[in-house]
DNA sequence: ACTCAGTATGACAGCGATGTCATAACGACG
DNA sequence: CGTCGTTATGACATCGCTGTCATACTGAGT
């Protein structure tokens, strides 16, 4: 599956259709857009012509000749195979359809420059709006974009050198509501799971519960483990935790990824005694397996993402803002 | 959120820009196309313009007049918070992304009317293909997309009434499958919790059920329960069965809303003698939870679905695909 | 001083559709 | 029979941009 040209299959215009039909342009035109003033006897003629030709009205000349305008959104995140990124497209794509605003969707993989190509690709092609839940430390090259008159919002991950729209959460709170549910049932041997060490969210959870553990004169950094974006890595890593000579008594799960490797390992070893969880975001199973989990709302990030694009694209000057969104910790069991 | 017509902000043009630049036209866009033999001097002025007037470059007068062709794929699926949807969405979109088409979203909520519209409004407005998993009963409508030169392909589920690729799951070995493991292991008052009753995936699942299950004299009819399409209706008709004076032992979730709805009430009253469960389609958190599915590649299935697209597209003449892939016993516990 | 290759710019046509306006044909009406 | 409103059709300009080609300028090489 390499990146094969695009084959484009000769297409016919209108003007071809209308010969074939033995009408002018116009009366072409007005039979495949459904006007008034065409007898019915001209319309199926052309219908067919247009049949028989494989017609496809060439949509940019259509809007262009029409003065409409083709609104579309790009919204790139990680992979939503990831319930995450699927839930928060959801949401955005509600925000957005009513307007008849299309949205194109398109996956970095976590991959900073396949990131950008996609920005790229989407701002050259149609998108009056980004919506980007980004890969990248540094977002400078955005401005670019910016200056072309493309509003570019982040999601989950707020941008770096530059001055653009963001929703995130509020991350260190929920780090700290973490830390202390923990504290508060008495542990001391505290482990996280951790993602990507360079993402601001992750940073900013583990900040948050330094706050308090560290407060608590809780040893736990020995404790930590970063790098585990993925379910496998994360499984990995609660193996070798559990094997130390001094186990963790709780394990923090640093996303939703690490919470399903963590609770894998757990199944697994059932039996032998399991350290107590709690995990960030809150995939619809944390609910059915009972987990404690810290969480934000993940729909309304997508819609207050949406939203900002949208009055963006409608007021190109109104000041940056940046939406934070509260994590609440969500006991169960 | 009502569909408020898009205001459309000014727009400024190219001339405009080229205008205010002191540049001509063909400067301006060389300027902002980035193209080469533009002096640094002359590219600031037009960027510098650009920006100015918040100049957005018209992607339908562009694409027109380099003659380019703004290749989209619509995908249409009930409402990708499904993990179901969105693992599909999410192979779709890795199988086009490489061929640099677009990828446009829509989610029909499983109305009927909502999917026409948003089929509709795709093949208008770029779209070349459309893969959709229908909430329609009747496809015939379709034909007329497929007369303006639009692959159409139905995934997961078949088309009726018309001439179509498609991608299924060979649902009732699916159901035999299933039916024939909980015959295996003892049981004989087994249940289904089911989709709409009209859903070609569902009635197969179910007939296949029904071949094994009557073959071997089991009566299983009143155990039946349609038209739990969500979490929470499935929910509902698992306490209700449970209740019976002679509950089922096991009982079988037509798919992943409906097994989550039954993993919910199973783990809400814990303690008590839990039946059986085997569920259709595999959600991740079905292997944490070790339950026993009856399941198809999902990724493979939305991979199939693109490439049939992409085969219609460049061939429009070749023969009608139905593509069925294997569902598959996945034994957990 | 004279080419020549490379750089920088602009004039102009044309992409494929739709909007506007003009015109033709057709009863209906007084 | 002339007038008028309605229906059906076509000619033509136009949407905003990019491709092509022509032109002008620059400095290096001889």
């Amino acid at each position: 599956m390499a990146a094969t040209p695009q084959e484009i299959p000769a297409r016919s215009t209108l003007a071809q259709v209308a010969e074939r039909a033995g009408v002018s342009l116009k009366t072409a035109s007005r039979a495949l857009g459904g006007e008034a003033y065409v007898s019915e006897e001209t319309r199926g003629r052309v219908l067919a012509a247009a049949a028989d030709l494989g017609y496809q009205r060439n949509s940019a000349a259509s809007l262009l000749a029409s003065g409409r305008l083709a609104v579309s959104i790009g919204l790139i995140t990680g992979d939503f195979a990831n319930p995450f990124y699927s839930t928060l497209a959801a949401a955005v794509e509600d925000e957005v359809r009513p307007r008849t605003i299309h949205l194109s969707v398109a996956n970095s993989r976590e991959s900073a420059e396949q990131e950008w190509l996609l920005a790229q690709d989407l701002a050259d092609r149609q998108a009056q709006a980004l919506i980007v839940v980004s890969a990248l430390q540094d977002h400078a090259a955005y401005s670019r974009l910016q200056s072309r008159g493309i509003a570019v919002v982040f999601a989950d991950r707020t941008a770096m050198n530059l001055d653009a729209d963001s929703v995130v959460f509020d991350n260190r709170e929920g780090g700290r509501l973490a830390a202390q549910h923990l504290l508060d049932a008495g542990h001391s041997r505290i482990a996280l799971i951790g993602d990507y060490e360079w993402l601001p969210t992750y940073r900013e959870r583990k900040a948050g519960m330094a706050e308090v553990l560290d407060a608590a004169g809780v040893q736990w950094r020995d404790l930590i483990r970063n790098d585990a974006h993925g379910a496998l890595e994360a499984r990995q890593f609660v193996r070798e935790l559990l094997e130390l000579e001094d186990p963790p008594t709780a394990v923090v799960a640093g996303n939703n990824r690490s919470l399903l490797g963590l609770t894998q390992e757990l199944a697994a070893r059932k039996g032998h005694a399991a350290p107590a969880v709690i995990g960030f975001d809150d995939p619809e199973w944390a609910q059915v397996l009972g987990i404690t989990v810290v969480a934000g709302d993940v729909a309304e990030m997508g819609r207050a993402a949406a939203r900002l694009a949208l009055l963006r694209m409608s007021e190109r000057s109104r000041p940056i803002e940046n939406v934070v969104i509260p994590m609440r910790l969500i006991r169960r069991d």
